[in-house]
RNA sequence: GGGAGAUUAGCUCAGCGGUUAGAGCAGAGCGCUCAUAACGCUUUGGUCCAGAGUUCGAAUCUCUGAUCUCCCA
C-alpha cells in the first residue's frame, strides 16, 4: 500500500440566513462528504472543513425579520445548520463560523500583508444612505421604477424586467427596499480595493501551472482574466455594523473606522480559520492546523480539494488565490478543484424564496439521510444541470437500496440463520464459481477507487451497485437453497462467502451510506472496516463460528402513497 | 449583447474519430423460491436536436441554426 496521503477538503460555505436545499447540499458539502470518507476508508489522513459563512447584509435583514441581534441569530442559525449536518452524516473535522476570532484576526491579518505589499488601494465613492434605516443601502436594496421600460420595482443593480444593468442613481423615485422609506441621500464614502488587476499575471501562471483541471474551470478564469479590460479590482469594506472591523493586522486603519470587510473577502479566509478553530476546539496547538495550510509548516505534501458550484468558480480561481498570492506567505493553495452544475426540482428550479423543493431538514423528517445521500450522490449534477423527480427517486431508492443491496443482506442472513444459526458455518472450500466472483470484484473495486479518486461521482455510485449486483448473481448461480440438500458442507462454503460479502460491502458502501454501513457492522458483531486491498483475504475476515444477528430491514421501500403525499406536500410554499 | 454547458432508447445517463451505439430503470418472456411480491437470465426499444462540411470512416471534429440551463456585462 502506498504511503498514507494528506487530503485536505473544503466545501463551499453555506450561508446563514436559512436551511439550505438538496441543491445546495449536492453542490458542493454532500460529494466533499463522500470524497473525506472514501479517503478516511483508505486509510489516508484527512482534513474536512467547512463553516458558515455568516456576515453581510442579508444576514442582517434575516436577523431583524426574526426581531433578533445579529450575533444571536447567527448563533443560533450556526447551530441549526450544524446540527442538520451532523444529521446528514456530513463528516466535517470542523464545522466553523466565518465569524469566529479566529477568522477575525486572519482576515485582518492578510488585509494587514496585502497593504504591505502595495496591493490595497482607498477609493472615494457615492453610495446611497437611508436616513430611515440609518444605514448605507447595497445597490440591490434600492428599489424604484426603471428609467428604460417603466417597471416600478427595479433593483438598483439591474431591471429584472427588462434585464438593463443600472445605477441606484438612475431610478425614478427611489426607495430603501428595506423599510420602504424615500428618505435617501447620496453621501461619499471611503472603500478599500484588492488591486486584483496588478495580480493578473500571476494569478495567469499559475492557473497554466494547473493542467489537470477540467477545461470548464480553467476557461471561466481566463475570461474573467482576459476579457475587456481584464482582472478588474474589487472593494474589500462596506458600510456595515455586523462582520469584521477593517484592522492592518492588529492595528487600526486610519479613515476606515466604523467599516468591517466586504463578506467576500472574509468568507475564503474561514477556510483557513476553520482549521485553527479546529486546534482550538480539540486542544491542539497552531502547529497542529499550520501543517494543513503552510507550505513552510509541513503542508507541502498536503492534497487540497475544494468542492463548490459552478457560481462559486471565480471566487475560487482568481478571488481567494489573489488574496493568498498577494499575501507573500507560503500558504497552501488549492490543487484540485471539483464543481457542480444545478439540482433542479420536478421540472423548475428548487427556490429558497419561494419555498419550493425539500429543504435538508425537510428530508430528514420524511427519511433517513441514507435515502437522500445515495439518490443525489448517484445522480449528482456533473456534466450539467440534473433534476429530482419524486418518480425518479422513489424507483432509484427502491431498486437500489431496498432490492439490490438490503435484500441481498436480507436473504443471505435469513437463509444462514434458519440452516445454520446465527454464526458463520463452517465448512466447504471456494470452487470456480467462488473465483470467478473474486475476480470480478477485484476489477470493480478498482474501478470504483479510480472514479473515486477521480472524484467521478456518479460512476463511483454505478460502480459500486455493480458490485452489490455481483453478489445476487453470485447466490443465484450457487443456490446455496438446492445445494444444501445434498451437501451441507459446501452451501455452508457458500453462506460464508455470502456473509463476508456484507461486510465487504458495508466497507465499500460506507462513503455513500454511512448509517446503514454502521447498521451492517453491528449486525456481523465486527469492527473491522479495512479496505479490501486483497479480496480473497477480505472475504474470509469473518472465520467460521462467528456469531452475527439478522438485521432490521435495512431499506425500507417508499410506497406510492407516500410518494405522492410528498409529491403534494413539496409543490411550492414551504408550510409556514 | 458576450461566454459556458446541455440536447443519445419511454425515463436518468455513459460513450467524445474506427466493427452491427451502451448501462440502469421502466416494458415483455423465462427461471428460481433463500429473500423487503425480492433475485437471476433473455429480450423489445434509438433518422445519437436539425442542416452543411472535413475524413477511407463522425454520436464523436468544423461551421450554421434550433431549444433548454447557467454565468458575465
Amino acid at each position: 500500500m502506498d504511503d498514507m496521503a494528506r487530503i485536505l477538503i473544503t466545501s463551499a460555505l453555506p450561508y446563514i440566513n436559512g436551511i439550505k436545499h438538496l441543491g445546495n447540499l449536492v453542490g458542493s458539502q454532500l460529494p466533499a462528504d463522500l470524497y473525506a470518507r472514501y479517503n478516511r476508508g483508505r486509510g489516508n489522513e484527512v482534513m474536512f472543513l467547512c463553516a458558515t459563512d455568516e456576515h453581510g447584509t442579508p444576514a442582517e435583514l434575516a436577523a431583524a425579520k426574526a426581531g433578533k441581534p445579529v450575533a444571536d441569530y447567527c448563533a443560533e442559525m450556526h447551530e441549526v445548520q450544524a446540527d442538520i449536518a451532523k444529521r446528514f452524516g456530513l463528516s466535517f473535522d470542523h464545522y466553523g463560523r466565518s465569524s469566529s476570532p479566529q477568522n477575525h484576526a486572519l482576515t485582518q491579518h492578510f488585509a494587514g500583508k496585502l497593504e504591505e505589499a502595495g496591493l490595497i488601494t482607498e477609493v472615494s465613492e457615492k453610495q446611497v444612505y437611508s436616513n430611515a434605516d440609518g444605514r448605507f443601502l447595497p445597490d440591490r436594496y434600492i428599489e424604484g421604477t426603471c428609467p428604460n421600460c417603466g417597471f416600478e420595482k427595479a433593483r438598483g443593480d439591474q431591471c429584472e424586467e427588462c434585464t438593463k444593468q443600472l445605477d441606484p442613481t438612475d431610478l425614478i423615485n427611489p426607495r430603501s427596499a428595506i423599510s420602504g422609506s424615500t428618505d435617501l441621500e447620496v453621501r461619499e464614502t471611503k472603500h478599500l480595493f484588492l488591486r486584483q488587476s496588478a495580480m493578473r499575471d500571476q494569478l495567469d501562471q499559475w492557473i497554466d501551472s494547473k493542467s489537470d483541471w477540467p477545461v470548464l474551470t480553467t476557461s471561466i478564469a481566463k475570461k474573467w482574466l482576459h476579457d475587456g479590460d481584464g482582472l478588474q479590482d474589487r472593494g474589500i469594506t462596506r458600510d456595515l455594523d455586523w462582520g469584521i472591523a477593517v484592522k492592518k493586522g492588529t492595528e487600526d486603519w486610519p479613515g476606515m473606522e466604523g467599516k468591517v470587510f466586504y463578506v467576500w473577502f472574509d468568507a475564503p479566509i474561514e477556510y483557513i480559520a476553520a482549521a485553527g478553530e479546529w486546534a482550538e476546539a480539540h486542544g491542539k496547538l497552531d502547529a497542529d492546523w499550520e501543517r494543513w495550510w503552510r507550505t513552510d509548516k509541513g503542508a507541502d505534501d498536503v492534497k487540497y480539494v475544494q468542492f463548490m458550484g459552478k457560481d462559486n468558480v471565480p471566487f475560487h480561481t482568481l478571488s481567494f488565490p489573489a488574496t493568498l498570492l498577494g499575501s507573500g506567505e507560503p500558504w497552501k493553495m488549492v490543487d484540485h478543484l471539483k464543481s457542480f452544475n444545478y439540482l433542479n426540482y420536478d421540472g423548475g428550479q428548487f427556490s429558497t424564496s419561494q419555498g419550493r423543493g425539500v429543504f435538508m431538514d425537510q428530508a430528514l423528517e420524511i427519511l433517513p439521510s441514507d435515502y437522500w445521500r445515495w439518490w443525489l450522490l448517484s445522480h449528482a449534477p456533473e456534466s450539467s444541470d440534473s433534476e429530482f423527480t419524486w418518480e425518479n427517486f422513489q424507483q432509484s431508492v427502491n431498486k437500489d437500496l431496498a432490492d439490490v443491496l438490503g435484500n441481498f443482506v436480507s436473504r443471505i442472513t435469513k437463509f444462514c440463520r434458519s440452516k445454520f444459526g446465527e454464526q458463520v458455518p463452517e465448512g466447504g472450500a471456494w470452487g470456480e464459481q467462488e473465483q470467478a466472483l473474486i475476480e470480478e470484484l477485484s476489477t470493480r473495486i478498482g474501478a470504483y477507487e479510480r472514479h473515486m479518486e477521480a472524484m467521478e461521482v456518479r460512476k463511483s455510485a454505478q460502480e459500486l451497485r455493480a458490485i452489490w449486483v455481483a453478489g445476487n448473481e453470485y447466490l443465484q448461480s450457487a443456490a446455496p437453497w438446492s445445494v444444501f440438500k445434498e451437501d451441507p458442507e459446501r452451501a455452508a462454503g457458500q453462506v460464508r462467502l455470502g456473509l463476508n460479502l456484507i461486510r465487504l460491502y458495508a466497507v465499500l458502501s460506507a462513503p455513500f451510506i454511512p448509517d446503514a454501513s454502521d447498521r451492517l457492522f453491528e449486525a456481523l458483531g465486527t469492527e473491522d472496516r479495512d479496505w479490501p486491498e486483497d479480496v480473497a483475504a477480505a472475504l474470509a475476515a469473518l472465520p467460521a463460528g462467528h456469531a452475527f444477528t439478522v438485521p432490521e430491514v435495512l431499506f425500507a421501500k417508499i410506497t406510492d402513497e407516500q410518494r405522492e403525499e410528498w409529491q403534494a406536500r413539496f409543490a411550492g410554499g414551504r408550510d409556514a
